[in-house]
DNA sequence: TTGAAAACCTAACAAATATCACATTTTATA
DNA sequence: TATAAAATGTGATATTTGTTAGGTTTTCAA
């Protein structure tokens, strides 16, 4: 995790107007922006892991992290996946917790470490910027819940297929219409909970229906109505 | 589901110490006091239903609900349980969105309904107040989460054993190890995910082995600590 | 550029869970 | 209290998913 010198102040960052950070005050953002510090994180490398006291938060930048959990039989579980603009490792520093998730890069990514207090004394304050914050992680549980009931109520594939369009609606594709996000097998697995194998089988079988193409490693969705048909049970 | 002439002001309410509500203002409460609704639901009726548009959130004095969603090949899985001092409707009424779950009674409930508004004027003025029910929807996240986790790598098994120590921990029990809340085989398979013979047939297994034991409907952990290296793979 | 490692893929089989078809017990109610 | 309905329980079987054991292709670093 190097330094990235490169790095520009919070007021002119265009990130911040798509988080809550946009809900602080210009004194709070002065201060945000004198005390943080900006990093370049390789691909696999972590941000925290599981059981770490975070003594701040990370505003991503660029690239990918993945939220998951680890189990003692070596099957990680992603729970959420945060890109550009994203904050990430708010909910152990409001609860004043140990995290209790790992953050790892998918790809290369440039983030900005906030040392906590510069989050909990507006947060104490301000309620704008409480509300704000509020109102991302209800927007997080509602995900997490909707994750919960997919897993219980829908197939692997159907999960593969949900996921597909979620990466589609969150992070869209490009002017090919392929998806920007592409999640490695192994990635797609943990996101769906299911084994790598499963995971496979279920996208060659989505490909071989026609619900989907790939190319050089690229995923598209050729027919999404199609899918999300599929997805509620055909 | 019927008013309740019986309902005392929220400034003596003893149920208010325990949710975020203690984190208003002398007026804000009196203002609550005022527009609440005491309302009695009976066992099997629904406090609100999936895609209503709230107007207001629910407290709740007596009884436990459950919050979930109905599939549409029937199942119900149950994303949350709700018990005395609980808060519910919270979530939608923040991101001022259609609910996505229901919310039906478990058992006879004693709540009283508070309009919206009295909720969300503190939300966007008292930074104390805002920042409780944070506090109290960062926690739900990470049960959430914790769901997810387990949903994909624990074994049907570990998860009611898991559940049953879940309702131990946060509900109780009585006098003789019995836990305080008793849920039906079909609740607990909608809790956990699962079909309700396979839930049958793991708490079985489990009073077998000796992790429980059952008497006149009631569920007695009598190995915690046996159960929890189960449940961690043994 | 060329191995070695990682990622991807497939098939056969094993294990876990769901489904169906009942029997039994408990609960609610006429 | 009798009886119907609901909840609980069991066994046989079907389906889904996981596991193992290979293979091929892609990627990366020497």
């Amino acid at each position: 995790m190097e330094q990235d010198k490169n790095a520009s102040r919070c007021e002119n960052c265009i990130v911040r107007q798509f988080n809550d950070l946009r809900a602080l005050n210009r004194d709070e953002l002065s201060e945000v922006s004198k005390a943080k510090v900006s990093k370049i994180i390789k691909k696999g490398e972590t941000l925290f892991a599981e059981g770490e006291k975070l003594n701040g938060v990370f505003c991503i930048r660029d690239g990918i992290s993945k939220l998951s959990k680890l189990s003692s039989n070596g099957k990680d579980q992603i729970v959420k996946l945060a890109a550009k603009g994203e904050v990430i490792g708010q909910s152990s520093v409001i609860a004043d917790e140990k995290v209790n998730l790992s953050a790892t890069a998918l790809n290369d990514m440039r983030v900005c470490f906030i040392p906590k207090e510069k989050i909990v004394n507006p947060l104490k304050t301000n309620p704008k910027f409480t509300l704000e914050v509020l109102k991302t992680v209800v927007s997080d549980l509602k995900d997490s819940n909707n994750s919960i009931i997919n897993l219980s109520q829908k197939s692997v594939k159907q999960r593969i297929a949900q996921t597909l369009i979620y990466l589609k609606n969150n992070y869209g594709e490009d002017d090919e219409g392929y998806l920007n996000i592409n999640l490695s097998r192994e990635d797609l697995s943990s996101v769906v909970g299911t084994a790598i194998e499963s995971c496979i089988r279920s996208v060659s079988a989505l490909k071989k229906e026609g619900y989907i193409k790939i190319s050089n490693k690229k995923t598209k969705i050729v027919d999404a109505k199609a899918l999300e048909r599929f997805i509620n049970d055909f």
